[in-house]
DNA sequence: CGGGGACTTGATGGTTGTCAAGAAATGTGG
DNA sequence: CCACATTTCTTGACAACCATCAAGTCCCCG
């Protein structure tokens, strides 16, 4: 399951691994390369000088970060213990096809544009219970696609990406539970009861983006 | 100063014109084109089946839109008399590269996701006088540059792009005029008296991100 | 001059941020 | 393995902010 055996012995040299919380690159310096992950989860984060931060993304295997060329406007940071790819700047083309065939001439700037459509569409939604129910739908169709899903991420991360504050989410997750649509085992291991419902909430778009109600039902 | 001037006459055949309120191209087309605005203005809508609609970008002069390969996630309206020059998917080169060189060997997207990044900044801002303020320097840095600045769009559109209503909207303007930040001197015709002061309010670094205080002093 | 659309403004209620405290989970040392 | 300390998460009370509902004003155009 591990997806570095999909890589050849000589590609390896390019694989780096960052330890849970260690930095990946930093905001403000110069950009050498972008990576694609292979497992583990990151987060992108913008810092702000009056101490804001905003979590730009969240980056799981199969997904680019770093596509940057004039230089870092985000930190990357490892949420999880993280394996990474490394590639050059001017190859813009993909280790991992998981997609099937690629989706024109550069598949990692046209994800990069997905994952940033995305996030604006999940700003849009005007409740936090519907952001929160978005995420959560997100991040089930991201990862395995089951209903069972562990978020490698705190509470204040997800508000700092959701624009709210760790209490709204709290209290979104909670009120979710209480009508019966997720049940929150630990705070980081969240069942989905009824994905179909969060998908109501969420926008039935939205819901789409996220690959559809299918998957979610396995 | 018509853009159109600086093309070369065999190349008048890719540019095309679009009248206000016109369609570009509509949600849920297939993509063979992407466009360069040569002058005019024009949003990109993103509408949701329940009747919302997200306002994803306003599009100025020397900015691009319409690059989805994989088809039209997103409708394009022409908010004033709109000219564009028609580029094919496979070449990304911009025709005018107003900024100096290029950035890179795919500019178009990079200025795409550029545009992304700076919609994401927007809605990441905790107050709705905050975005207005910083929704007001960056059309003032993507036009001329200059204190005295003229909104193509209309406040619901406004609205729709900051996720806000129309209401708190023109709450915002008029409370950054009582504050003696701003002069409207018609709903569209606003002049930033104290661009500094909204530097403040939009949070410094965003304020960079729309090219600093200095343009705006001219 | 009259009509209609866009904009502004007021009153009110719902949602979220803030402040504060408590509960649960995690980690550490005995 | 347990007690304790620390962090993370949850929950309550209150205030601030924004959406909604409802008028009212301004401006453009016929």
């Amino acid at each position: 399951m591990t997806r570095g055996d999909l890589l050849f012995p000589e590609l390896r040299c390019n694989l780096r691994e960052y330890a849970r919380d260690q930095t990946i690159y930093a905001q403000g310096g110069g950009a050498d390369c972008w990576y694609e992950v292979i497992h583990g989860t990151a987060r992108i984060c913008h810092y702000y000088p009056d101490g804001r931060r905003q979590i730009m993304a969240f980056v799981f295997p199969g997904e680019v970060l770093g596509l940057e060329r004039a230089g870092r406007h985000n930190s990357a940071e490892a949420l999880t213990s993280i394996q990474l790819y490394r590639h050059a700047l001017d190859d813009l083309s993909l280790r991992l096809d998981i997609d099937g065939r690629g989706e024109g001439d550069h598949p990692a700037i046209e994800k990069a544009l997905k994952a940033a459509r995305e996030s604006i569409a999940l700003l849009g939604l005007p409740t936090a219970i519907e952001r929160v129910a978005a995420f959560l739908l997100s991040v089930a169709h991201r990862t395995h696609g089951g209903p069972l899903l562990y978020l490698p991420m705190s509470r204040a991360d997800i508000a700092d990406y959701l624009c709210l504050t760790m209490h709204t989410v709290s209290r979104s997750m909670s009120e979710l539970a209480r009508r019966g649509l997720i049940v929150l085992d630990a705070p980081q291991r969240v069942r989905l009861l009824a994905p179909e419902k969060l998908a109501h909430l969420a926008g039935v778009e939205l819901a789409n983006m996220f690959g559809g109600e299918a998957q979610l039902v396995a």
